[in-house]
DNA sequence: CTGTTAGCGCGTTCAT
DNA sequence: ATGAACGCGCTAACAG
């Protein structure tokens, strides 16, 4: 166990070539005869060479690295983001280095300073609420940057996400034309989750254009959970119990929504339509399928390493991507 | 906007000091006087200066990295290890390079090694099943590595986790104990998720030692899921309908199973008792809550990072440790 | 408490 | 098709 890593220079030694041309194998860049090429792969091989990627990086300035910020990992979502950024990593020699901000502009500021100093090639965050230095920051160091969920506001570089107030609009205008009337609502924490907040403008939007309005409402201060959801459906009924459809702030509060009403005795969409947002595999799989808007969370990760690793090979420009949405009909409502 | 970032020469000449003078300073080592210390961070803001790690790697033989392999972002299982990952990381300057397996030998194989590239200070890896290649490499470059989830096999470096096969024992005794006799089991794909199987075997252990045997028994081929729980588990009762109880490979399996009752109007535990693993927090939020055993995900990643980063400091030079396990009473066994 | 020297391993540039 | 020289930005090892 030699815990000494053989470098280029071993490789050429043995090879009985020079250095630059092993790095040109390595890197499939420049004329090599397929002899000599041969050579280098054998003692590539016998040696277990790994190129050293922090020399590579200083040398060439910029390392072969995606800094991608989530918010939490507590809330399935994000790890769903993550999943289509790792998809779409994989056949692709680039890494990522991933933080967690905790939905704090300062802490996500933290990070991408560290995330910067390894000069990455682009960075991947979540909405739109910087601190003024992380925006200072992202302007200096010239790497991509993508703003993923949201579409509705101005991204520094590109956008990848859906229109959280069109699909909070689409969804009361879909249950308004179902025959819905006396709306409540059930939300989680607002700070935290700017994205809820927009989809619940969206919605009241659509029943003020029908001349309706909230009949009640209730948004817990907890973070999204089922149990949150189950606990906020069950005090809003106290209050108002003359409702004909909730409409939760995701799926998450939804189903706790829907255990609620399994407790109570209260019969799903007969008694008292649920509606959620975000289309969750679990959700499609309650005695009965929750209707929903399917947010297409691995997509928008996909998407959004392809625009940022791609930008030159498409012709496709766009600063804005709608992954948009889709409303799941479901029988709760 | 100029995209030619300051490096420790312009702070060096601004602050009238030398380089390595400002690099003691960024890194908090050896002696400063603090009038120096004080224009050396003024012009480090002034500048907005950002070490670059690269040359710091480069130079110093180690990045403050820690890579960490995932079989799959899919099971919620492994976000949670990632949490207490991030959690532990977030005191430290050590940030995490993240790659998903698949649950592949050979693609954890190109992982690792692509991983190593950096230099990280440590590797975190999951279960025990590595080639051979990956192993000799991990030999070679001295990393720490850190085997997480199991315990039940002899790890690289350390190990930390539960032991599978205990807790698929216990679970067992403990339904036995209960008074259950007539036990089926519903599984998920086996071939993957390694873990699973040990439980299994623990389980068919326990039921034997008390001169019984599984009555019923059915594995979906596919991952474990809500739906795969509820197929597996109508499928299951079509066969053998006289069950006391249905052991799950884990708590969504199980909430599957839980969703088939509740549409099958079975009345769960009164007729048929249900059981899984995990300790969920959906689990715990059914109508009835879950019986299951609580593993613990977040204390697992946790717990790997703080082993691997503060071996030094502490006198406990445990190969193993167990996060252990605990029955969840709940309501539904 | 501060500075000098040297070089980490690689890629760029220019030659051959 | 291949190579030599240089430097990326930083830190280790010594001075002083």
């Amino acid at each position: 166990m030699p815990p000494v890593a053989p470098t280029l220079k071993d490789v050429a030694l043995m090879a009985g070539v020079s250095e630059i041309t092993v790095s040109r194998v390595v890197r499939n860049k420049g004329p090599i005869s397929s002899d000599t090429r041969l050579r280098v792969t054998a003692a590539i091989d016998a040696l277990g060479y790994v190129p050293n990627r922090a020399a590579g990086s200083l040398a060439s300035a910029g390392a072969p690295l995606i800094g991608v910020l989530l918010p939490s990992l507590s809330n399935i979502v994000f790890p769903e983001v993550l999943r289509g950024i790792q998809a779409a990593l994989a056949s692709t020699n680039y890494q990522s280095l991933v933080g967690v901000t905790e939905y704090d502009p300062v802490v996500e500021q933290h990070i991408v300073s560290s995330l910067l100093a390894w000069k990455p090639a682009a960075l991947i965050m979540t909405g739109f609420d910087h601190t003024d230095a992380t925006r200072m920051m992202l302007a200096k160091h010239d790497v991509r940057v993508a703003e993923l969920m949201d579409i509705d506001a101005e991204p520094i570089d590109i956008a990848v996400g859906l229109s959280h107030r069109r699909a909070g609009y689409d969804s009361g205008r879909h249950l308004i034309q179902r025959g819905y009337r006396r709306f409540g609502y059930v939300g989680h924490d607002w700070d935290a989750d700017r994205r809820a907040r927009r989809r619940y403008n969206g919605l009241c939007a659509a029943l003020a254009e029908a001349g309706l309005s909230l009949t009640a409402e209730s948004r817990s201060p907890h973070a999204s959970s089922t149990r949150a959801g189950k606990e906020t459906l069950k005090a809003l009924l106290l209050d108002a119990p003359k409702l004909d459809v909730v409409v939760f702030s995701n799926d998450d509060m939804a189903i706790g929504g829907f255990f609620h009403c399994l407790e109570a005795g209260i019969s799903v969409k007969e008694e008292l339509a649920l509606f959620g947002f975000n289309g969750l595999a679990i959700g499609q799989d309650l005695p009965k399928p929750l209707s929903t808007v399917r947010s297409n969370r691995f997509l928008i990760g996909k998407t959004a390493v392809e625009r940022l690793l791609g930008a030159a090979e498409t012709s496709d420009h766009r600063r804005v991507i709608d992954t948009g949405y889709e409303i799941v009909e479901g029988a709760t409502a």
